[in-house]
DNA sequence: GGTTAGCACTCGCAGCTTGGGAGTGCTAAT
DNA sequence: ATTAGCACTCCCAAGCTGCGAGTGCTAACC
């Protein structure tokens, strides 16, 4: 355990550093009011240095805050910090501004995260644990074209091309699709292809549409996510050189990180911070993420979540991420009941 | 009218440069086989830089093409270059593996074209000229709140989810829309709102909702496009200082750029390249855009190009432009019909 | 013992110098 | 018109240097 004194030069340190993004000095922290001289704060900065809490870029330069460190910061020394209420209420107003449409939400999300932190916003839009049929509907385009048009439980459409086997008119598809909505409202993927329906050719081909589109929805693991903000982190003297800054780049194009984002937020709920060699993949040890879940737990649900350099402003990340999460669930709860 | 020999001679240059990036000397010309000694190259070159069609970084390196040159080697030289036979039939497999989803293919059109000409690739979704209302549907979601679902002319899905005056069931929703579908199918948004109807209030507010999608539909110029292989981009040694690097990325992060890129495609058909200056924004001086509109004209269209430096490899991304648009013509001519 | 002033020492960094090399422009000869 | 020869220019990388910030150590002090 750290004493107090080592807790607040730690304290002074990482938010110095955070801030200014040069290694801290002990003249600096002895300005920041602690009662001793710069002499005194060196020999517990040996100190702190030898636990793992700090270290040096080089001999005779300042300190800066190991993972470690900013792990103990986190944890133990920033405290439960709360948006203020004023930012609380301009982000709801944002949000109740904006039209009723999840794809808005997350957009919407992103775009506030990645400004109040000043770093990458990522945003998925919600999942529901196993989409359910809501309603289907036919709808010609050509004489041997048709749009089918699906409604998941959520809200959410899905829309696919069909090639038909003959001339079908506008009326028979609508008779159709309200034969076979109305059968399999409410169903799951299995349940639509175990029912023993029956089922005219078109019908069955329709169906085979559904749960070959269902299928897709229940295994991809979530939809590409809204990001926001890479501009300001390719923006931080930490992505200097250009290797790291393409390898980043790169790494928000494929969007193979959700890959491993995903996995990770998964577990548990609450949030959850990832600091520098903390991360899975290499390109990410001198990031850190803070992610969150949000939605209806066991229902429906999404990750969102912050991601920057190590040296990150914790404290705004932190509360911003949780009462966008907040948010989200409440707004994701009124829609889903 | 510039020689036979001053044109080779910027033949090489442009081509020399584009594929190392270094300045070309007289004695890289005379090496890439001219008949003639590096000084008659030279004399010739100061002839070439009086005219504009090349520059020097400073004395004493070889020389660059200026915007002049490139348009020169593009209009003049470069001939009429196409994707071979084996390239045009692989990007047409590609395509074909792909499922009938207009946005599939902008995606796909988009990491085609960034990964054959190595820069970033912009791809815009179909945009019809007057959105006409195919179909629409009605589903409950809650007791109070109804799910409005438009398909437009196009196969293109619009949603809004509706908060009810009072409670509606399923039937009666189903009844209304499609009352309101037989009546406004193939309308544009203006015909369906002057258009008297005997109009129940939750109909007249599902009208309503139509029309307000179907005006932002009409008005807003684009979708946001596809965006890939900024990383390509970001690696090219033009944008080593950070502060291009951001703009850069800051400009495809906002999307502004639409508002220039397709008024200027808009105007007139074929492909077109813009070429440093000619660009109009400041930070795209040093880039150029080789873009063209796909589509069927005046009905549907949209536009794709890539951009780069303007040490871009033209003679790939010319054709390969040209051919992305014709297949993209095809592909939408075939669902619009 | 904890604290502190003083001081020597370390190290990065920015600025300067320097030598080499690539490439040009000019001139005179072919 | 072409070209060899040559002086000249200028970039660039490498090496050097002085400066300043900051440390660690030691000895004195409370």
């Amino acid at each position: 355990m750290l004493t107090q004194r080592r807790s607040n030069i730690l304290k002074i340190v990482v938010g110095e550093y955070i801030s200014t993004g040069l290694p801290v000095s002990s003249h600096t922290i002895a300005r920041r009011g602690m009662g001793v001289s710069p002499a005194t704060i060196r020999n517990e900065m040996v100190e702190l240095e030898e636990e793992g809490y700090l270290c040096q870029p080089h001999t005779s330069a300042g300190r800066i805050p190991s993972d470690k460190g900013y792990r103990h910061y986190i944890e133990s020394i920033m405290g439960d910090v709360q948006l203020s209420l004023a930012e609380q209420r301009l982000i709801r107003h944002q949000f109740h501004q904006v039209e009723s449409e999840v794809e808005e939400w997350t957009r919407l999300a992103a775009a506030i995260l990645s400004r109040t932190v000043r770093n990458v916003a990522i945003v998925t839009l919600p999942k529901p644990r196993e989409p359910r049929l809501k309603h289907l509907d036919l709808v010609t385009l050509q004489e041997f074209l048709a749009l089918l048009v699906l409604v998941l439980r959520e809200a959410k459409l899905k829309q696919q091309v069909l090639t038909l086997e003959e001339a079908v008119s506008q009326e028979e598809l609508s008779v159709s699709a309200r034969r076979l909505s109305s059968a399999c409202a409410g169903l799951t993927c299995s349940e639509i292809s175990s029912k023993g329906l029956g089922l005219s050719p078109l019908e069955g081909q329709v169906v085979g549409a559904v749960v070959q589109i269902m299928q897709a929805e229940e295994g991809e693991a979530y939809e590409e996510p809204c990001v926001d903000g890479l501009h300001h982190m390719l923006s931080q003297p930490e992505f200097a050189s250009r290797s790291k800054l393409a390898a980043i780049v790169e790494l928000f194009e494929q969007k193979s990180l959700l890959k491993s984002l995903l996995p990770q937020v998964l577990t548990g709920e609450g949030v959850r911070v990832v600091i520098g060699r903390e991360n899975k993949q290499d390109v990410m040890r001198d990031c850190s993420m803070v992610i969150i879940r949000y939605g209806i737990p066991g229902e429906v649900g999404g990750a969102l979540g912050v991601m920057g350099p190590t040296r990150m402003p914790y404290n705004r990340a932190i509360p911003t991420v949780c009462f966008l999460s907040l948010v989200m669930s409440e707004m994701v709860g009124e829609l889903y009941g």
